[in-house]
DNA sequence: CATGAATGAGAATTCATTCAT
DNA sequence: GATGAATGAATTCTCATTCAT
C-alpha cells in the first residue's frame, strides 16, 4: 500500500519542520528563551507532537547541532574531492568555513559561538569544531609541502587561520547592524590578507621594535 | 555628616558586590540561567535588595554591559595617548583587543559575542562594538598616511582585521578544550601575520589562478 | 467457519493478556503510575488497541477486581464443597484467605487494601470483602453449633477473625523488607493463636483489672 | 520587636497548615492523586507558596511520615512511662495501636498501608513499623517472662499480635462501609481474643486433626 | 536599607484518549 | 482488528517581581 509511504513521507517531513523551525529559534533566541510551545507553535502543531518525533529539547537540540555538522563536513569532503592545487584549495576551504557560516548563521552559532552545554564537557579532539579544524591543518600541511608557503609551526598557523575566519563569520552572523562593505567582500579580503601574510617573503620582522610578548607590556 | 557619606559608600560598594557577581554568572551560565536569586546568594543579600539597585534584571544586564564598554574604551584611550609609531600602536592595539577579551571573558562574551537582547535593536554606530572599531579604523588610516601600508579601502581592512582579531579572542574564550599552542603565542602570531599581509609588497595577486568573488564557486 | 472461531479465540486471549499485564502492573506500581502505554508495552500491542477491548482505563481496572473476585470466591467454594468438620474449615478458610493474599499480593492488595477508588463508593454488602466475609460468617456459626468454640456474638467473632488475618496478608505483602521468621509460620500460628482464643474455656476475664472500654483510658 | 516573633508564628502555623491539608489528600486520594495545586488550594495559598516551606513534594510528603512517627512513638513512650503489669501493659499496648490508627487514618494508611515510595528502599530496622514493632516485642517478653504468658517464640507472637492489631486497624480505616457491629467494640475483641489464646493452657493441639503446613493442602 | 512572604506566569513533560486509515 | 498520529489537559516546579513590614 501507498499508505505506509505516504506516512513515511509526512513523519519525514514532519520532522524536517521541527528542525527547522527550532534551529532557526535557537539561535534566534538562545537555548533557554525557545520553549517547545514556541517551535510547536511555528509550526502548528501541537506541543505534545514534538515529543513524538524527538524526546526532549536536549534531544531536539543536539539534532539539530548533528545537522550541521554533517552539512559542514560533507561540504568539506566535496572540496577535498575537487583536488585543486594546495594554495587553491587552502583558500578556496577559508571560505567554504566563512560562507558556510553566513549562510546557516543558525548552526554556525549553536556550534561554534555557543559553547558547550554544561553537562556535555566535550574533549576538543572529538568536538564537531576539532574535526573540522583537523581539515584546514592538514590543507596548510600541503601548502608548507608544496613550498608555496612558509611557516615555522603548521599547527600554529593553522590556528591562526582558523581563528580569523571564524572572527569573520562571528562578526557578520552576530553583529547584524554592522554597515559591512559587503558581506562577501570582507570574507574575500580577510582570506586574501591571510594568505598574502603566508607568502610574505620573511616572516614579520619584530626584532628590531617591538619585542615578542604575549601580553601587552603597555596597557595592563 | 558623615553618616551620609558612610551610606553613600555603603550603597555605592553594594552596587558594585552586585555588577560583579551579576557580570560573572551572566556569562558563566548565560543570561537565561542566571536567576535574580543566585545572583543575590551570591553577595549573600536577598533578592529584592538588588531591586533597591536596578530595576528589573535588564537593567542590571544592561548595565553591566555599559560598564564592561567603560573599562574597554578606557583603555584603548590610554593606548592613544602613548602616541607610539602608527604601526606599533596598530599592532598594539589589535593586540589589546584580544587581551582583554582573555582578560575579562566574561565581558568579552556579553559584549560581543552575545548578540544584543531582543528588544534592544542597536543601531551600529552608536553600539559597543560600533565605537571600539572607530578607534581601530583611526589607527589603519594613521599607518596608511604614513605609508607603511597599503590599502584600496581603510574601512575593508580595518573590518578585516577587526574580525580576524575577534575571531582569536572568541576562540581563546569559547573553547576552552582547544589545545592551543599558547594563547599568548596565538594572538601574537595572527598580528604578526596580518600586519605582514598588510605590508606586503603587492596586494594578493588573485587575477590568475581564482577570479575574486563573494562565495565560493565550486561548492554550492 | 472457523475463521470466527479463530478470531474469538484470539480475541478472547488478547483480552487475557491485557487483564494479566494490567493486572501485574496496577500493583507492582499503583493505579495511578500505570499508564495505558506501559501496559500496551508490555503485550507488545499498540495502546489503542486496549481500548478496542476496554472503553477506559477504570473499567480495565474494574475488570481486574472483578476478576479477582471470581478466583477467590471460587476457592472458597471448593473449600466448602470439602464438607469438613466445622473447626477444620473454618481454620482453613482462614488459611486460605492468608494464603490468597500471598499467592495473589498483586489482586490482594487492589481489592482489599486499596480503598475503593472515588467515585465508584460500593455498599459493602455488595462489595467484593462483604461477600467474601460472608462465607467467614457461616464458618463461624458452624462452629458455635457444634459446640466446638463459644462466643457472645457471631457476627463480632467473625469480624475479629477477619481482621487478624487480613493483618496478618496485608503485612506479609506489603513489608516486604520484614524479617519474618517464616512467612507460612506467621500464618499458621496466627490461625492457631486466635483458635486457641475462641475454645479457651471463659472469655477473657477483664473484670478486675481493666474495664471494657472502647478507646484506651491511659493515653489520650 | 514583636515582629520577627510574629512571623515565625505565622510561618509554623502556615507549615501546620500545609502539613494537614497534605496529610488529608494523600490518604483520601494517594500519594498520585494529590496535586500541588490541590494542596495549595486547600489552605487557599498559591501552589508556589508550599515550596516556600518543602522543597518539593517528595519532602513534604516525607515530613507527613515523619510527623505520624514522631506522634506514635511518643505516646508509646508516654504508656511506657506508667509502668503497668506487664499483661495489662500488653494489652494497652496493643489497643494504642489500633486507636491510634482510627484515631489518625491518614497517618496510618500513608505510613503502614502504603509501600515504601518506590526509590525509597527502606531496611526494616530503621523503617517506622520496625521501631514500633521493637516496643511490641518488649512487652510480649515482658509477659512472658512474668509467666502471664506461654510461648516458644517471643518474636513469632510478637508478630502475631501485630499482624492481628494491624488488621483491626486497617479493616477499620479501609472499608468505610463495612457495618462494624462497634469501632470500638471490634478492637477490644481482638485483644481479648489475642490475650486470650495466649493465656490458653496448652497452644492448640494440631497434632490429632490438621498437620501444620505452611500453604493450604486442601485448596492449591 | 533590607527582607520574608507571596504570587502569576510560564517552563518541560506526561497521559488518556480519539480519529483516520 | 490494529495502529500511528495527534492533542488537550494536567502536573511539578522555577522565576522575576511586588508588598508590607
Amino acid at each position: 500500500m501507498g499508505t505506509t509511504e505516504r506516512r513515511a513521507r509526512h513523519r519525514a517531513s514532519l520532522r524536517r519542520d521541527i528542525l527547522d523551525a527550532a534551529s532557526r529559534l535557537f539561535v534566534e533566541d538562545g537555548y533557554d528563551r525557545v520553549t517547545m510551545r514556541r517551535i510547536a507553535g511555528r509550526i502548528e502543531y501541537s506541543p505534545t507532537t514534538i515529543y513524538l518525533h524527538f524526546k526532549d529539547k536536549t534531544e531536539l537540540f543536539n539534532a539539530v547541532c548533528e545537522e550541521t555538522f554533517s552539512q559542514f563536513t560533507e561540504k568539506l569532503e566535496r572540496l577535498k574531492s575537487l583536488r585543486m592545487a594546495p594554495l587553491g584549495h587552502l583558500r578556496e576551504a577559508l571560505r567554504l568555513y566563512v560562507d558556510f557560516g553566513v549562510k546557516h548563521p543558525y548552526h554556525y552559532t549553536i556550534t561554534f559561538l555557543q559553547g558547550p552545554k554544561p553537562g556535555q564537557a566535550s574533549s576538543f579532539e572529538a568536538s564537531i569544531g576539532g574535526r573540522a579544524f583537523d581539515t584546514l591543518r592538514l590543507a596548510v600541511r600541503a601548502c608548507v609541502d608544496s613550498g608555496d608557503i612558509r611557516t615555522t609551526s603548521i599547527d600554529m598557523t593553522a590556528q591562526v587561520l582558523w581563528a580569523a575566519v571564524h572572527g569573520v563569520t562571528a562578526l557578520l552572523i552576530t553583529d547584524k547592524s554592522f554597515p559591512f562593505a559587503s558581506h562577501g567582500a570582507l570574507g574575500d579580503h580577510t582570506v586574501d590578507l591571510l594568505i598574502a601574510g603566508l607568502r610574505a617573503p620573511s616572516l614579520p620582522d619584530r626584532t628590531s621594535a617591538v619585542p615578542p610578548r604575549s601580553t601587552s607590556t603597555f596597557i595592563d
